[in-house]
DNA sequence: GCCGTTTTCGGCCCGACTGTTTTCAGTCG
């Protein structure tokens, strides 16, 4: 896909035309196009221009910037760019604390052309002494270096969720705090995040900043206001915590849980209405008469919107449904009826059919699929035909005793690296339903890679394709493929795509997910369970649903046993 | 640079905190 590139570009433009001190709303223009080209699930280089002047945000001037790149693979206004403002100066932006302006202080004073030298320079207390930089700043900005080689990267949301539900329980427990709530890209459930966003109504504001700057698990305070404070935490992850009035909690909210470029269009909409938002309510703007804040529902509702769930707050088009009243009436937890992807102790998994069975039974689930790896992963185990029929036949009699309960006999079974599966036809035919991966040659060209997929899809027997892009957040990238054709032909196949809800996973994520149900792909969520406690991974699993505006109708793990089956071996047939 | 049931020109979201100042600029979210 040429859409990162493409939006890496733009972005660096923005930045570049900041250190110059351009009008910062041609800057904005740029950073928001970048924006919707990075979160548009088609591959940018197969738009025509009518459709690239469709994305919002692209005019005239940006679709013929990105025509110029694909066919040159260069974008010469950028290049003249580069020319006048040195290299790696745009990358001292990235310092936190260090903005356009004392860029380019820095370079026009110090000479000073990237971090290595920012570094140099700033031990030897060379940068106090500039205008407006004194010991203060230059601590900040050696604070900021170090923070950044510290690779303050986006972590996981399954990662950052418990350690901010532990704080917001310590806080309820230990200060003075009436409502909190999460806030930011952790109540958007992005699948990533960079920081943690809390907010909070109190009698007493001040001791309840107290409390969070004294955290056990704080490592630096960054800042500490009277109603806005920041902490670093152990596991270097910022906290930052806002205490607002119960009069403002609702429109605080809004505010704090974004996006950006959501909560942008939400108060465009409202000037085009005379009335302003803040963070503290919705008002007239003429005068100034406050017409609600209290609720988030406020904020929306007087602009005449429907309630727009955080999930989908990203400006990708919610705004839009929610004036025309058709939001999506998203999918939630209790929907789901079973799970669909779930490991024994026979290959990689940690227990007995029987356990997980009681443990779905637990959490309400009607049905499992048993889908334990296949031979050709033999580091996991994977089962041989001999094996496969053990358990089959293992499952088959434990069917006959569960009451109120089905399990599904199925396979993960392996994608080979030729495209071929790992088991004959005549064995998948057995199993209630397949679910095809791949998991290894992941190096392979996009052709090939794309081939095996294909492949798979073509299979009768296939069901599911799970895992389709085969991430693992900040560990492994997505193996390329051609994820357009991959979508047709899960269409034409029928095959049904699984959201992986395993939280270094979340693959298919959520732009894909869009744009799958917008062609009428099915979906099965499922959490690849190897132990117990894993089922409860599910809720990622959702909230990605959620994120990729799925509804229950989208997903086949929301049907009874008898409609699913029916669904199942329609493919077959 | 984008965009238009106010506009093809003139707008473009809004406020807190910090560090530097002595009323404000820069940065951030």
């Amino acid at each position: 896909m040429k859409n990162q590139e493409i939006a890496a570009i733009f972005n660096e433009i923005a930045d570049l035309l900041e250190i110059k001190g351009e009008n910062p709303f041609r800057i904005r223009a740029y950073r928001r196009a970048a924006q919707n080209i990075e979160g548009h699930a088609k591959n940018i280089a197969d738009l025509t221009r009518e459709e690239l002047l469709e994305i919002p945000g692209i005019g005239k001037d940006l679709a013929d910037k990105i025509e110029e790149y694909l066919k040159t693979g260069k974008v010469a206004s950028y290049e003249e760019l580069k020319k006048e403002v040195p290299e790696g100066l745009a990358e001292l932006l990235s310092v936190p604390s260090l903005g356009p302006k004392t860029a380019k202080l820095l370079h026009e004073k110090l000479k000073i052309k990237n971090i290595d030298e920012l570094e140099k320079l700033a031990g030897e207390h060379k940068l106090a002494g500039l205008p407006g930089i004194k010991e203060k700043t230059e601590e900040n900005i050696i604070r900021g270096i170090e923070m950044l080689k510290r690779g303050k990267e986006r972590q996981p949301l399954g990662r950052v969720l418990p350690l901010a539900s532990d704080i917001v329980e310590y806080l309820k427990k230990n200060a003075p705090v009436k409502k909190i709530s999460l806030a930011g890209s952790l109540r958007r459930m992005k699948d990533t995040v960079r920081d943690i966003d809390i907010l909070i109504t109190s009698f007493n504001a001040h001791d309840v900043m107290k409390t969070f700057v004294h955290l056990p698990d704080v490592k630096e305070v960054l800042m500490q206001g009277a109603t806005k404070s920041s902490i670093i935490t152990a596991e270097d992850i910022q906290v930052d915590l806002r205490v607002v009035e119960e009069e403002s909690f609702g429109a605080a909210l809004a505010y704090f849980t974004g996006s950006k470029e959501h909560n942008i269009r939400l108060r465009e909409m409202a000037v085009k209405k005379g009335l302003k938002i803040n963070e503290y309510g919705i008002f007239r703007e003429k005068d100034n008469k406050k017409l609600g804040g209290k609720n988030e529902e406020d904020i929306y509702n007087i602009l005449g919107l429907q309630y727009v769930p955080p999930e989908l707050r990203e400006d990708r088009g919610e705004l839009e449904a929610a004036l025309n009243k058709a939001l999506p009436k998203l999918i939630e937890l209790k929907d789901i009826r079973g799970d669909l992807h779930v490991h024994t102790n026979q290959s990689d998994g940690s227990h007995t059919v029987e356990e997980l069975v009681s443990a779905a039974e637990e959490r309400g689930y009607e049905y499992i699929a048993i889908t334990d790896h296949s031979k050709g992963l033999g580091i996991a185990r994977g089962l041989n035909e001999e094996r496969l029929m053990e358990e089959k036949k293992a499952i088959d009699a434990l069917n006959k005793k569960l009451r109120g309960f089905k399990l599904l006999m199925g396979i993960e079974v392996d994608i080979r690296s030729d495209g071929r599966m790992d088991f004959s036809d005549e064995v998948l035919a057995k199993m209630d339903i397949v679910v095809a991966s791949i998991h290894s040659g992941f190096r392979q060209s996009k052709e090939q890679l794309t081939k095996r997929l294909v492949s798979a899809m073509k299979n009768p027997y296939v069901s599911v394709i799970a895992h389709p892009t085969g991430r693992l957040i900040g560990e492994r990238d997505p193996y390329e493929i051609d994820m357009d054709y991959i979508l047709k032909i899960a269409k034409e196949t029928g095959t049904a795509l699984e959201i992986n809800a395993y939280p270094l996973r979340l693959d298919l994520n959520d732009i894909y997910a869009k744009t799958a149900k917008e062609l009428g792909i099915k979906f099965v969520i499922s959490t690849d369970t190897h132990l117990i406690s894993q089922f409860d991974y599910m809720f990622y699993g959702i909230s990605i649903a959620k994120r990729g505006w799925l509804e229950k109708n989208d997903v086949l793990n929301t049907l009874g046993y008898n409609s699913l089956m029916k669904v199942l071996k329609k493919k077959r047939e």
